[in-house]
DNA sequence: CACAAGCCTGCACAGGTGTGCAGGTGTTTC
DNA sequence: GAAACACCTGCACACCTGTGCAGGCTTGTG
């Protein structure tokens, strides 16, 4: 067998452990740094409480304006347009002009399923 | 039928909507602000690096004492420390002291299902 | 053309957040 | 009992982030 080791990165390769055989368990359940990052990053998007009333709004209630975005989530319409800009940069939402009118929808497969998490309304109505 | 702006509250009802219907489905589809504020802060826990790679490693590699999540994470033991405070009063994580050794487990369905939901390493090894 | 609606942006401010340092507690070992 | 170990905490700092204000842009309307 290996040395149950082989996963610790050599900087810190040196350190005592505690449990060698947890340790690289935890590495090799942590994975890449990269791939860390981009999925904090996509939490990190459904981490507070304004973005994630709009991202429910726009994944439950199909294409979407901006105004009605504000109206149903109650934020003004200013920090709305601030969160739709982050949220377009990050590749979260996709924007559609027609007319003056601008409707925004969810464009992110991950972001859905992680969406799909939150429970709907109990009773229904 | 009944009014298709029903769902939205008093004090924001008399704003012009576009799309009245739209509107509501928002409306309901976000929910209660109190479970939309709940489901904000699972998530804000999740979208940080560090406390993703100790949550991954606390997840997957079981029971785990401190000195080992910083080596496995290469995060500062100090800065581990305040993570695990930090997921311990959020009712994350709860630790169980061995001697002087302090092994740390994951305890929060709900944060178990949602980092289910990261890909583990893709080829294993 | 003038005006309003719908939406976007830059800027400055307050508030929250992660990090390191220094020091402390409890436990094991010599 | 002294020293090493594993871990925790308070504090101060730099940093990031969400918000509102003011203004600008484009598109419809009279």
């Amino acid at each position: 067998m290996m040395d149950p080791m082989h996963l610790v990165p050599e900087e810190r390769a040196h350190r005592r452990p505690i449990d060698e055989h947890t340790v690289c368990a935890a590495v090799a359940g942590i994975g890449e740094p990269q791939a860390v990052r981009v999925w904090a990053d996509r939490f990190s998007l459904l981490g507070e409480p304004g973005r994630l009333a709009v991202l429910l709004a726009v994944h439950r209630a199909g294409p979407i304006a901006v105004t009605d975005l504000a109206l149903a989530t109650g934020i003004s319409e200013t920090a709305v347009s601030q969160i739709l800009r982050l949220l377009r940069v990050a590749g979260a939402v996709t924007a559609a002009k027609e007319g003056r009118v601008v409707r925004y929808r969810l464009d992110d497969p991950d972001l859905a399923r992680l969406l799909d998490s939150v429970p709907p309304l109990p009773g229904g109505h």
